[in-house]
DNA sequence: AAAATAGTAAACAAGT
DNA sequence: CACTTGTTTACTATTT
């Protein structure tokens, strides 16, 4: 009670400030994509990235290596590089002194990365030119495949670093018994913070890799707008392996460093370490539906080897929704050419698969901050005071707009589970698409995405929904949003003032603070919208979802430039395929990257319904064109009675309380009462 | 720059 | 009288 006042009051002027610069300076950088005067190759990228990450974690590693030290004086270390002689791949094992200066903020915490506003901005206002669509479809198809293949050889590697780590731990042990204890939560921690390095770099390389091949961010060395040094660090699992050597190593061969390797790059210093070696520079220009993919540090030649087009696997068209069966690789080829041509379809499938990356962005985001947090808690501060203060170009307003020092509170994140693979799971991938960032948005952030970009909260609630349960993130939906979904998630359509707010408290841990907030904000809204019906009922009144008054605002909101507003408009005949396009985008690239978590219940039933609404509903209204195309579910007969609610004659007129209501359900046996309304008596706490 | 949309706060009324 | 439920108005912020 008291906290929704303290909080209001505070939120109003902050998001006055936070909101309007975090959003503007988050713009600033945006690539504009029309003036590349050097590119970058994905192969320098990785270059510079390892040599970054490299710097970095050798650095971390060497405090903890030499707290160790000081604590016994056992190089035990040399034993363990004995057991290991894994990948070593290049000898860069110099210039690795100066590296302690690297500010380990400035590589790791001001990653760059083009936000999904700028994506969005992009995408929307910016008018792609035929061949920079298609080579951007074909990236974003490439780029899951890549992370699906990246994470499982990342996985790999860190199973192995925690062998190393254990053996080092089972020789510290043998050593100093009275001191393992400690070493133990030292190695522990490595290993954490490690698997954060990894995780993060993961991501932001893969981010950053699709948004060069796309053409959509262009690398300037000279230019201070493109923080170049922020780019990311990607480390190759081998050269992680040869790191940690050289690390438990290092006090040993302390001088060796000169910086022989190119560049030698202190740290950072890449005002000028643009490496003239350009192979692969326009490659991904003009190679419309030709082979694509150049993996990390693979094959960067255009080789055409078939069947590893990133859209064709498995003899099957890999195009969001297609899944057509191709014998050869050939007819895959002209499929791909002909059904799947520049269209408004593939267009709006484009911008679908836009909003995964656009999730994984999120993750990223989160990911980043968690490593943040870890950072800080384990004193890395030597490394650089800046890491907080650098907002700026962090990951999408949103994020660090709040403070990263309480990054990882308690909060809860509800961590780890799911992930079967691997033994040691490299740091919950698993469920929330949500990052943990957002979670401090507490603020009133207008417009939420799923009106904003048109997104069906329903798939996004599904996916969250032990994320918004546990953690005290402010849902990112808009409260009519979030009303519709919880009546329509009621058996009959219908539900009670108290049992909305009840649903609200239930799904959403945010919303069992400040009652009298929201609780009035849902009472103004249901009140507001004409798309919420009041029902008198017998014991009471029962509110109800207007589906046509509420899509009928939603149109209006389409954003974008006009043209991408026809076209999605133009497209209407497709709305099925784009749902299908979503589906599969979701189901084929999300589920395997989060494992899954969240998605198995029997929400995917309503999810692809809403899908298949809202998508419809919102660009056409009105035209109900049997939506087909998706598979297997089918669509649950909601709203077929809401079409009576339209006229303004009052609906209440005639007393029949279930007039509309009933209608949809025909059990009339309707007052089993829900479920949930009473699992949590107790509407607000606190 | 204006309009539309959202979120928040608050006043008020009617009902329980 | 206190509380809940609804309605309404006002203000601010954001987006288009």
């Amino acid at each position: 009670m008291q906290e929704s006042g303290t909080e209001a009051t505070s939120n109003g002027p902050a998001s006055q400030n936070g909101g309007t610069s975090v959003e503007s300076v988050s713009r600033e950088g945006q690539p504009k994509s029309d003036a590349p005067t050097v590119e970058v190759t994905a192969a320098d990228l990785l270059h510079l990235q390892q040599h970054q990450a490299l710097q970095v974690a050798r650095q971390i590693l060497l405090q903890q290596q030499q707290q160790q030290q000081q604590q016994q004086q056992q190089p035990q270390s040399q034993q363990l590089q004995s057991q290991q002689n894994i990948g070593r791949k290049s000898p860069k094992t110099s210039d690795k002194q100066q590296g302690l200066q690297v500010p380990v903020s400035v590589a790791m915490m001001t990653p760059q990365v083009i936000t999904p506003q700028q994506m969005q901005q992009i995408l929307q206002q910016q008018v792609l030119s035929p061949q920079q669509l298609q080579v951007l479809l074909q990236q974003q198809q490439a780029l899951m495949l890549q992370q699906q293949q990246l994470q499982e050889f990342y996985k790999k590697q860190q199973e192995q670093l925690h062998l190393q780590l254990l053996q080092q731990q089972q020789q510290q042990q043998q050593h100093a018994g009275s001191k393992q204890s400690k070493e133990q939560q030292v190695s522990a921690q490595q290993l954490a913070f490690q698997q954060q390095l990894l995780q993060v770099q993961q991501v932001q390389q893969q981010h950053l890799l699709n948004l060069q091949r796309q053409g959509l961010l262009t690398i300037q060395p000279g230019q201070p707008g493109l923080p170049m040094h922020s780019l990311t660090q990607a480390m190759i699992p081998a050269e992680l392996q040869q790191l940690w050597k050289e690390v438990t190593n290092a006090h040993v061969k302390e001088e060796h460093n000169n910086s022989s390797s190119n560049n030698g790059h202190r740290g950072l210093d890449l005002s000028s370490p643009a490496p003239p070696k350009n192979p692969l520079l326009n490659q991904h220009a003009s190679t419309n539906g030709q082979y694509m993919s150049h993996k990390r540090d693979g094959p960067t030649l255009e080789e055409p080897s078939p069947h590893c087009h990133p859209l064709y696997g498995h003899g099957v068209c890999k195009w969001p929704g297609c899944e057509a069966v191709f014998d050869d690789f050939q007819s895959f080829l002209k499929h791909l050419n002909n059904e799947h041509a520049l269209d408004d379809r593939s267009t709006a499938q484009c911008r679908v698969q836009m909003q995964v990356v656009q999730q994984l962005e999120l993750q990223l985001a989160k990911d980043k901050e968690r490593l943040q947090a870890m950072m800080t808690h384990l004193h890395v501060k030597s490394t650089e005071p800046k890491a907080t203060p650098q907002p700026l170009n962090l990951v999408s307003n949103v994020t660090l707009s709040k403070s990263a020092p309480e990054a990882s509170p308690p909060l809860s994140l509800p961590q780890t589970p799911t992930t079967p693979t691997a033994p040691l799971t490299p740091l919950s991938q698993t469920h929330s698409v949500i990052t943990a960032n957002s979670l401090h948005n507490v603020g009133p952030m207008r417009r939420r995405y799923s009106e904003k970009y048109n997104m069906p909260i329903s798939p996004d609630i599904s996916q969250n929904k032990e994320f918004y349960m546990n953690a005290d993130v402010r849902p990112p939906f808009t409260y009519a949003s979030l009303i519709r979904q919880a009546i329509l998630e009621s058996p009959e359509k219908q539900l009670t003032l108290n049992e909305i707010y009840n649903w609200f408290t239930r799904m959403f841990a945010y919303f069992r603070r400040n009652a009298a907030t929201w609780k009035n904000a849902v009472r103004h809204n249901l009140s507001l919208h004409k798309c919420f019906v009041r029902v008198e009922n017998v014991k009471g009144a029962v509110w109800t979802v207007d589906e046509i008054e509420f899509q009928k605002r939603r149109p209006q909101k389409i954003s974008g430039s006009p043209a991408l507003v026809k076209n999605i408009q133009t497209s209407l005949g497709y709305g099925p395929a784009l749902s299908a396009a979503f589906q599969a985008s979701m189901a084929e690239n999300s589920i395997p990257l989060y494992t899954t978590a969240s998605i198995g219940s029997p929400t995917l039933n309503s999810l692809a319904n809403a899908i298949r609404e809202e998508m419809n509903g919102a660009m056409d209204h009105g035209n109900s064109n049997g939506s087909d195309s998706s598979p297997g579910r089918s669509p649950l007969p909601a709203m077929h009675h809401i079409s009576v609610k339209e006229e303004p004659l009052d609906p209440e007129d005639h007393e029949g309380p279930l007039s509309l209501v009933t209608t949809a359900n025909h059990s009339p046996d309707f007052d089993h009462h829900r479920d949930y309304d009473d699992d949590q008596g107790h509407d607000d706490m606190l």
